[in-house]
Order: C-alpha cells, then structure tokens, then sequence
DNA sequence: GAGCACTGC
C-alpha cells in the first residue's frame, strides 16, 4: 500500500547514506535474498504485503540490483499517477539517480524515462495502452502489478493479458527450449496485493505461490457498536464528543458516504462544540470531498492549534487518495457510496449513485488510518456481526462499469472480451449493451468487426461516444469547439466547484455563461472566457477568477492539457482541430448528437421527458442549466439515478437532428 | 431540486 504516499519527498544524492540506511530497516529487507529467488524461480509470484511494509519500492530494486532482471525493463503499475510519479521519485533517490534515468514514470501527460530506464513506474491504464502498440509487451522482463487487490478495470484486463503473454513467450515449444526462452525474452510476473483475496489471485495463475510480507504499522484498537446504529450521522457525533470529553490529544477522521453527510455532521458538530465547557479542548472541523473547491481542504493537513482537536469529515477520499497526519481516532460510519453501471439492451443503461455498506477490507483500511504515527483506536458504528457479514473487498470493477470502452480497444488487438481468460467475467447484457452502442456509434459492424470508424474513434484517449463526437465535428466544420467542450467533459473533476457557505454566490456567478441552448455551449462560454484570461493576466490573476466565479481551476488546466493531448490526436488522424463554426451552434450540437444519439429523450405531453431509445422516464438534474425548462428534445452526457433518474450534461436540440444524422433508423434492431 | 473515489495513444 505505498501507493498513497502523497508526501515522499524525492531527497538529493546528498542524504543517500541515510536512504540506504532506512532502506535497511524496512520490514522486506529481511527477506530479500529469499523474494528475489522466490520470483526468479516462479513465473508467477503473489505478494501480499501489509502497508507500510516497502513492499512496491523495494521489490523492483532488489531484482535490478541482483540481476535477476536480466536485461529487459521492470514495469511496477499503478491505479493512480500520483502514486506513479511519487513512487518513482523516491526510488530514484534511493538509487542515488536522477529521475528519468534509471528509474523512471510513465503517466498520461508525463513521462520521465530514456533509454538507460531499467525500472518505470506506470499508471495501469498506460501499460494497458502500451498493448496497442506492442501486443507482447516485449520490452519488460518483469512485470510488478500493484494495489491488484483493487481491481480497477485496467488491472483486470491486463492480468487477463499478462497470463497470455506469458504462454506466449516462455513457453514456446519448438526447438531448444534454453534457446527459444532467449529469443523470446521471458516475462515475470508479480502480483502485489494487500490482505486478503490473494487465493483468487494465486487460482487464475495456476496456484502460484503467495508470498507474505509483514508491515509496519502501530497497533490500532477497534471498537464495535454493542448495537446497530439506525442514524450514523447522529451516532457518529456522539462519538467523536465521547472522544472529545475522554480521550487523549490527537486528531479524530470520520468517514461519511457523501457531501451531504458530511455537511449535516458538520453543523451538528459546530453546534454541540459551542456549548462544551471552557476547560475542554476546541474542535476544528475541516471537511474533504472531491467536489469541494481546492484550497479548502488545504488545512487539513496543517497542523492543528494549542488546545485545539482536528475533526475531520471525509468520504473514501481519506482512504486511498489522501494520507491526512496527526490521525490518532477514526470513526467509521461503515458506509459508503457506491458507482455501479446498470446496464440495459435499451437506452444505453444507466449509472446507479447509492449508499451501502463498506466490504471488510474498506473497514480495515479505514481502521488502519489511526495507526500511521503511532497506537490508534478506531470506532466502527456498527456491530461486530455487522462487520462479519460484510462482503470481503469491494466487486471488480469489470462487474460494475460500463464496457464499451474496453470492448473497443481489445476489438483494436483482434480480441474479444468474452473470449478473455478473466478472474471474472461480466454479464452477457453488460457486454451486448456496450456492444449496441458501438454499433450504434458505427464502431462495428453488425457482424461485431471492427468498423475503420471504431479503430479511429479507439486512437483517441476518449468515450467512444466522446471520440464520436470530435470524429463527426470534422464533416461539421467545428473541431475546435467540439474539442473546447470534449476535453471538460473527460477530465476528472466537475468544472463547476462546490462551496457550501457560497452556494448562492456560485449559481449567481456562473450566470454570466449561461447558455440558453444547455450545459455544452455553457461549458464553451466558460472557456472562452477562461482563454481571454488567460491571455491577457498570469497565473493569479486566472486564479482570482476562477476564485470569483466559483470554477475548479484543477480543471481547466486538466482540460487544456487533454485538449492538445487530442489536437495531437487528431494531427495524426489528419483532422484540422483548428476549424472552428464561430458561434454556429448547430453544428456544434450536431456533431455532439453523433455521438451522444443513444443518450437522448423526447419531451412527453405530461411534461416528462422519455428516453429516444430506452423505455426510461428521466428528469433534468438540477445541476443543469435546463432544469425546468422544458424543450422538445434533448441531449444528455450521463444518466444517473439517486433517487430518481436524473440525466446530467444537458442541451437542447431539434428533433430533426435526430433524422439528419440517421439515428433513429437503428433503434429497434 | 442535488454531486463516492480513480483513470487514458
């Protein structure tokens, strides 16, 4: 688990004394001799490592240094870029090397790596890639997949890959054996996992060996409730006052399912901390969710004041992403929101957003956030039984996304996902939807191959509905705006932030972009905006504004970086990103509508609206500029369901559109 | 009338 380190600190060759000291002293360094002889005698080996255990940084050098590497390159994947790039930082250090040359990353939008690179860290969506374009992934001799016990979709396709790879490349059987194992360079595979699931892991690989390795984490204490909570929030606050009154200084973490908890805990808190007595300590609350306007998580991992205790609210942000110091007290509200892909033959299916339980692993990783710098204790709010019936670790991601995008890149490397070798295999509706929307994108054909559409549309680092659209703005005569719009659409954090205390201040001063036509061509009247700032002020001035106006600034930088990662894209593909239609918003819609066809309903008589392709009623959601108003037809990113079926990403088109670009000839087939 | 977390040639 060292892959949420967001405070490594990459240290000079000066200090490296000190880093091969502390290398040392890392619980692995024990076993060293006995791992590298473990993985050269294995083809495959599972790790199960504890946190904290060095596990991820250690192992890749251990084999470099004992030659067991051979002359091939080491790849360690990861979930995350942070824990890519910061890995490598620090195992550079350790080599007393500069980034980049020996030891190097490869993220999207970032690589430090050369010729001489022995040992790179990589995010799994990148090796994943790689694959495209070289099918054997001939360069690595050992390939250390990390975090797998988190199954990302990424992870799964590539461990389904690598088994293959390897029948391919160790085991060729013509002629001398000793020789063609030279030729075909083999590979090595490792593992990595925390607890648990490692059989699973060890089943698909031909029960290959598990290898355990301690950690070094302090004792954490944990409590459960003698009886089970109906009101978590409420029960949560007693808790953290309990705390509060009774136990030593240290900081308490509580973990909520969402934004909306975690507000309604918060003024709780304040409320009841406003009346303590004066001989009590003062409580901070600081609150952390991926929504919340950057900046104001900021304080969290300052220090906390004399005679003052930190409370923090946090959803599972707190529990990979962010190592939040000064933990001493977790409450766990053993709940946690959940993204799960429904997917349907009609309509396109549809993303589910709803509270559930924690699995065990979740719960242990929570309690193990009091344990970071020394003894902790942590207070689950529900029973002992509770915990027991909990599943073990979270379902796959494979079981619970959408798979169209998959399903086109391995179309791109001839292979069908049904036909995979998978520790898992999704549902045949999960697969035959995603399979309809390409061929409702024109990705394949209706014998399932692969269209020159869909192998263009899988070049680009996009949705295939999003790929579709930037394809269709070529004939449209609007790639530039299409790719303004795509690239906020595809990066990872809402463009619009969220501040609690302002909330009517930030609706007032995104006004100003309203657009009448929807959510697209506000999101472009925002850019333009941004882009006139940008060139006329520096770096705090778009600051400022993107202050003023309530704008996740993270964003607009993500997505200026995606937008030429797709002008380069397109470059390739010969398609003139720079035609731009000026302020011809048909176009503009059109070209989104090719690719967003199955996303779409009509309004009804009632006032309702109703999939074009699907049988579902959908409302509007009220983070639209369209809601309430009511337009003939509409467009829509996403559908989402709370507690209704809300379709996020919303504009208003015409009916004819539908016709013009021949989507409804399809939709009963 | 409402927004778990990640990620990409």
């Amino acid at each position: 688990m060292e892959g949420d380190n967001q405070n490594i600190n990459g240290a000079g060759p000066s200090t490296n004394g000190l880093l091969q000291d502390q290398r040392k002293l890392l619980p692995i360094a024990r076993g060293r001799d006995a791992l590298v002889r473990e993985i050269q005698e294995n083809d495959v080996t599972i790790l199960l490592g504890e946190t904290g255990s060095g596990k991820t940084t250690q192992i890749p050098q251990y084999l470099l240094e004992s030659g067991a590497s051979g002359s091939g390159i080491i790849a360690v994947t990861q979930p995350r870029r942070v824990a890519a790039t910061s890995l490598a930082v620090r195992v550079a250090a350790e080599q007393n090397d500069k980034l980049g040359k020996r030891v190097g990353y490869s993220v999207r939008f970032d690589e430090r790596s050369s010729p001489e690179t022995r040992i790179k860290y990589l995010t799994d969506g990148m090796i994943v890639r790689e694959l495209l374009s070289d099918p054997l992934l001939s360069q690595y001799s050992v390939i250390i997949v990390d975090e797998a016990h988190e199954r990302t979709l990424r992870t799964d396709l590539l461990i389904s890959n690598l088994k293959m790879i390897q029948g391919k490349r160790n085991h060729r059987s013509t002629g001398s054996k000793e020789k063609e194992k030279e030729k075909f360079n083999p590979l090595k595979i490792v593992i990595m996992s925390a607890t648990l699931d490692a059989e699973k892991f060890s089943m698909f690989y031909q029960n290959a060996k598990i290898i355990y390795v301690k950690g070094r984490q302090h004792p954490v204490k944990v409590y459960h409730s003698l009886e089970s909570q109906t009101d978590y929030v409420e029960s949560a606050m007693r808790t953290f006052f309990q705390i509060h009154t009774d136990q030593t200084p240290g900081d308490v973490l509580i973990f909520l399912p969402g934004q909306e908890d975690i507000e309604s805990l918060e003024k709780s808190i304040r409320l009841f901390a406003n009346q303590l007595p004066h001989d009590v300590m003062d409580v901070l609350i600081c609150s952390m969710y991926a929504a919340q306007a950057p900046g104001q998580n900021s304080k969290v991992f300052l220090p906390s004041p004399a005679r003052t205790r930190k409370c923090i609210l946090a959803t599972n942000i707190a529990e990979t992403s962010i190592t939040i110091p000064g933990v001493k007290y977790v409450i766990d509200t053993g709940m946690c929101k959940e993204k799960r892909y429904l997917a349907r033959n009609t309509g396109g299916g549809f993303d589910t957003l709803l509270t559930r339980a924690i699995t065990k692993s979740s719960a242990m990783q929570r309690a193990g956030r009091a344990g970071r710098e020394g003894m902790g204790l942590c207070f689950r709010l529900y029973t002992e039984d509770a915990f027991d019936t909990m599943d073990l670790s979270p379902e796959p991601e494979i079981l619970r996304c959408s798979l169209t995008s998959s399903i086109l890149q391995l179309k791109c490397l001839n292979q069908d996902l049904e036909d995979l070798d998978l520790m898992d295999m999704p549902d045949t509706e999960s697969i035959s939807s995603a399979l309809k929307t390409l061929w409702l994108l024109d990705a394949i054909d209706q014998n399932k191959e692969l269209t020159p559409l869909g192998r263009q549309m899988a070049l680009f680092p996009l949705e295939p509905v999003h790929a579709r659209a930037v394809i269709a703005s070529r004939e449209q005569g609007c790639t530039s705006e299409v790719l303004d719009i795509i690239s906020v659409l595809s990066a990872s954090s809402k463009l619009f932030v969220d501040v609690a205390e302002h909330r009517e201040a930030a609706s007032e001063a995104r006004r100003m972009f309203r657009h009448a036509s929807g959510d697209h061509l506000t999101i472009l009247n925002v850019i333009r905006a941004y882009s006139d700032i940008s060139t006329t002020g520096g770096k705090a001035a778009r600051r400022e504004w993107c202050r003023k106006h309530f704008l996740n600034e993270k964003t607009l930088s993500e997505a200026s970086e995606i937008r030429s990662q797709l002008r380069q894209a397109c470059g390739r593909m010969r398609i003139d990103w720079n035609v731009s239609c000026g302020d011809g918003e048909g176009q503009l819609l059109k070209s989104l509508a090719y690719g967003l066809a199955q996303n779409s309903a009509f309004l009804q008589p009632d006032g309702s609206y109703k999939q074009t392709m699907g049988h579902s009623v959908i409302k509007i959601h009220p983070g639209s500029v369209l809601c309430d108003k009511k337009v003939p037809a509409i467009i829509y990113d996403e559908l989402i369901y709370t507690n209704q079926i809300y379709a996020r990403g919303v504009s208003s088109v015409q009916k004819s559109t539908f016709t013009a670009i021949g989507a409804l000839n399809r939709r009963s087939s």
